[in-house]
DNA sequence: TATACATCCTGTAGCCGCTACAGAAGCAAG
DNA sequence: CTTGCTTCTGTAGCGGCTACAGGATGTATA
């Protein structure tokens, strides 16, 4: 059982973030000890790794709580988990190409700056009247 | 002169972030009627669509101003238009290229299951212990 | 003219997922 | 005993809106 620094370190949670966790339900209130801090066994740290892979993933809080849901029952159902990450895998498909299409507007509107002039391509193309 | 409700759809600016932007100070304060409506001409509503156009390019709040401030010096300076453009374009790239990482993560992971088991590989890569 | 309905106003609170305090208390080492 | 680190609770802030509530104003129709 180790405090929550040495939880925080291990898990790569931070400190806050865990309490935020706590607070919201998302990990079940910790042990404590009688003066009232909190403590973590391994399974605590690992639901705490499980949370941040799937945040890193870039899974919203709601899916993480269906996640550990179907986790927590015996024998998970893969195929509800597969759904989830199917649709989320969806999602950042569609942000993925929205990102390369900005990223093309953007890297076409600074192209054409050339420094040293004092009218601005870049600044007239986002003030036009036309649509970008 | 139009009533905001023109502005938004001339703009492509929601009503309430028009607000918001007056409220900070984005954009200037409208002009009024008598009875307090805000009025625009075709300047305010460029500025919205300004505004606009650099949202949905991914520019922060802050960096929209210094746009603004830069268009209103006369002869704006490309080369600092350049460069913020430049800053932010790399910002874009690093999130296409972690997104593009995410996107590889997951897909692998998704790949891995197989609908009807009742053991997820998908559940297990994220609970292990291992680092993903 | 009455009335219905759309549009607008201000002010405040909520969204997500943290993060950053303030102010107090506990704990370990020298 | 003091120093200094860690932890506690509670609250407020971040960005960039969005969504109300509760009221006033404006316009079109009967």
């Amino acid at each position: 059982m180790r405090p929550i620094g040495a939880a925080s370190t291990m898990s790569g949670v931070n400190i806050e973030t865990i309490r935020y966790y706590e607070r919201e339900g998302i990990v079940p209130r910790a042990e404590r000890t009688p003066s009232g801090r909190r403590l973590y066994g391994d399974a605590d740290i690992a639901r705490l790794r499980f949370v941040k892979r799937c945040r890193d993933l870039g899974f919203p809080i709601p899916d993480i709580r269906t996640l550990l849901d179907l986790s927590a029952g015996n024998g998970a159902p893969c195929a509800d988990v597969k759904a989830l990450g199917e649709r989320h895998l969806r999602g950042v498909r569609r942000k993925l190409d929205e990102l390369g299409k900005l990223e093309r507007a953007l890297a076409e509107l600074v192209r054409r700056c050339d420094a040293g002039r004092t009218d601005c391509p870049m600044l007239e193309r986002l003030l036009a009247d036309s649509d970008v």
